[in-house]
This record gives C-alpha cells, sequence and structure tokens, in this order.
DNA sequence: TAGTGGTCTAGACCACACA
DNA sequence: GTGTGGTCTAGACCACTAC
C-alpha cells in the first residue's frame, strides 16, 4: 500500500516522463485534483510541491502549474568509490604507497590548491595485480593533524579519511590529460596516455580537509551521468 | 518573510552542513520541534521531510531522525550548453558542419549504439574562429523524421533537436581518449592529444532520439560537479 | 508496548499575478 | 477583482520497530 500523495506524484510523472504531457502544458487545478482522487487539498499540494522540487514542473500562482522543460545541465554524476567498485566486481583491490611526506602546499602540485601544512601522499590504485589508477593527495595537517599516525598500505588514504573525518562539501573537476613519464610508470603504460582525471577537493565547515587527483585510464573507466528514469 | 517550514528546514541544515551536528546525531523528535518553533506538527514535519528528500537525513519510527553520511557518489554535474557559454563569454559561437549523411546506423561510430536509420552529421563547435570541440551526431529518422528539413550551419543539430524535440531521458559517459588523425585536423591539434569525451544519448518515452559524441580538448575544457552549499 | 514518524483531513488566511 | 498556489492549524489514526 503505497500512501495516496505517492500515488498522484508517480501518476503526474509518469504522463510527464512518457511524453503524454509536454513542456509547456498546464496540469489541472489543485481542486480539480482533489475532486480526482478524493482526497484533501494538502494530499494534492505534497504530491505537486515533490515534483515541483525535483524541477518537472513550475508552479506560478493565479497561472496554474506547468510541465517544466528538461535541464540538460543539472544531471546526476555518480561517482563510484574505487576499492568498493573493484571487490564488487569480484578482483581484489590494494592501495600501493609510492611516496609519503610532510611538506608545505607549495611542493605539491599545484591543480590541488590546497594551502599551509599538508600530509602528501602519491600511490596507485590496483586490481587484481594491476595498476588502476594514479592517486595523488594532500591533506591539511591543520584540519586533520591526527592523520599523521595513520598507515596507509593496506587501506588508501580516502578510505581512512572517509572513517575519520566526515566532509560537508565537496567539489569534483573532471578533465582529460596526458600521462606524465612518473605517472606512466606507475601505471604501466606509455608515455603520453590519455588518462581522465579527477581532482577532489572536500571541505568541513569551509575548512579545506584535502584534494586529490587521481588519474584513470581513458578507455578502462568511464563516468555515467543521468536525468530522468527515476522510477 | 520566509515560509516557516523554509526557516526551520534552513536551521537544521546549516547545523548540518557546518559540522555542528555530526553523521549519526540525533535531531530532536518533532514534537520537540514544535515546542521550540511554536507551530504545528504538519510543519516541523514538512521542514524534516524536505531534508530527508535531499538525503541530509535519515528518518526511522520509532528510533528518531538521524544525521546521514554525505554521498560522495551522487553528485550534481553541470554540463554547460556549448553556445550558450561561448557566447556568455562574449566569444562568437559557431557550428561547422563536416559531414551529413542520411545511412543506417551501423556506418556510423559504435560507440553510439544507436539503431535503424539516422541522419549522421560530424561538425566542429567554434569559439571566435578556433575549434573548440568535435562533434558526431547520429539521430534516429524514425523518432524524428522531420530532422531531413533542417539546415545546420549557423546552429548545430543540437540547438535544433532542443528547440523542436523534447527529450525526457538523458545519459551521458564521460571518459578520456586520444584523438584520431581526422578528428585532430579538425580540431587543428596534433594527432592523440588527449580529449574528453563525451557521450549523451537521450530518449523520449522510451524511444531512442539521438546520440551524440563531443571530444573536447583535455587542457581547455572542465565539467564539475558539486555536492553540498546549496544555500 | 510504547515512542516515533507517516499520512491525512477540512478547513483557514494570505500573497501573488493576471484581468 | 479573482483565481491560483503557499502556508498553516489542531487535531486524528496508523505502521513500524526498538526496547
Amino acid at each position: 500500500m503505497t500512501a495516496l500523495h505517492e500515488r498522484i506524484r508517480r501518476d503526474i510523472e509518469s504522463r510527464i516522463l512518457s511524453g503524454e504531457m509536454m513542456p509547456g502544458d498546464r496540469l489541472p487545478i489543485e481542486h480539480d485534483l482533489m475532486a480526482e482522487y478524493g482526497c484533501s487539498r494538502m494530499t494534492v499540494n505534497k504530491a505537486i510541491s515533490a515534483l515541483a522540487a525535483a524541477g518537472l514542473v513550475n508552479r506560478k500562482r493565479k497561472a496554474g502549474t506547468f510541465v517544466a522543460a528538461p535541464k540538460a545541465h543539472a544531471m546526476v554524476l555518480d561517482i563510484p568509490d574505487l576499492a568498493h567498485e573493484i571487490q564488487e566486481s569480484g578482483q581484489k583491490y590494494r592501495y600501493r604507497l609510492l611516496h609519503r611526506e610532510i611538506c608545505n602546499a607549495g611542493k605539491v602540485d599545484s591543480s590541488l590548491e590546497i594551502e599551509g601544512d599538508v600530509l602528501w601522499t602519491v600511490g596507485v590504485h590496483i586490481a587484481d595485480g594491476k595498476p588502476f589508477a594514479h592517486e595523488s593527495r594532500a591533506v591539511s595537517l591543520t584540519a586533520v593533524p591526527e592523520i599523521d599516525d595513520a598507515v596507509f598500505d593496506p587501506d588508501s588514504p580516502g578510505t581512512w579519511l572517509l572513517k575519520h573525518v566526515p566532509w560537508t562539501e565537496a567539489e569534483t573537476a573532471i578533465s582529460a590529460t596526458a600521462v606524465s613519464d612518473r605517472e606512466a610508470r606507475a601505471l604501466g603504460v606509455a608515455d603520453n596516455t590519455a588518462c581522465l582525471s579527477l581532482i577532489r577537493r572536500t571541505w568541513r565547515s569551509g575548512e579545506h580537509i584535502t584534494a586529490v587527483r587521481q588519474l584513470f585510464l581513458g578507455d578502462s573507466y568511464t563516468l555515467v551521468a543521468r536525468f530522468g528514469a527515476s522510477a
């Protein structure tokens, strides 16, 4: 038994997603939907408000409720967790630490855009013995002083951070780049191979916690973003 | 004057996003929030339900409402519209059609994964006279027969489709690749330059409308996905 | 079993935008 | 003015589940 407001929402949503109702079409007014479903206005309002929050419809006083034009930007991007993803597919995951150093952020890859004293780590993510991704990470020692005591060979610094330091904001920048010679060696590929570069920065109440740059081989890793098909 | 339920939602949201409340912490029960804000239970419920819908809290009967652990996957990806983006930055946008053909989908780049008879177009997006992105697109003639009459030199096929054929579902796959010699010539770059590849497919009520593969120079184009900072 | 959220009602007044 | 959504109330009963 699904809730009535949920049934109303799905009814209308499916009419929109199926193309039966086109962008710009006007929905019945709340009063008519009350009659149609035999319920109170609050229930109808809850259903339509949910659609409005999801961006499927626009509501205007006096004018009514209209099917919105789908927005191509603002898709939902699924960024899988490396260790989890690999283990799910039945492969054996491991992180291999290549470099670890306490230093000033100025010494680290400038694309990470972090400041102050940091713990800088470089390593590779390995699936069934095969290098899968290269990672260069800086963790702010001001924000996370206790990370100095952590050990990173079975688990990656990312896993350690997830367990110990919750973040409240994150940003991921995606671009393509050719691997440098050092990175190519670590990954076991030819120089200048095309790689997908993910730079992720996380904050906690405005304070920068960590920045990481991960390189994936271009032909073996794909990110997918979706819009629609919420059913 | 903001609505009361909105004020309650923001109050609690800011306590979570600031890190004042940690994942796992329990929120006050609805009855206590009623007293705190001097309102009815429906109003409190609307505020907390919105937080639950946004994934910031988890609600459990008998147990209470708890701050959720932030999910790294499911970030919001902003995919800018090419023509719009370029014109906003004060540059002059143009699309140059390189190839146009009615053919069977089998002849087109297999990565587009489309079937049946299609209109296949290849072209480049140009900003201030400089090639910016390479595009190969297939449009289903079954779904959009009228596209045969369209002209694509001032506007791109994507722009035409946006105006004429609303879609209901979309998927974007992001990867990195080295450009082929033909693509490199069209873009005016060296062979094997690392590029960001976006493959987007759109549907309308389950029917495949179009698939497009766009290549961007790796060092001049970045996608950004965000989590948090909803204020 | 009892505490908590999930849902719903039948009203009410207000704010806005179009006529 | 008038029609539409925006918000809110003061209850009610139910469903789940941790205790």
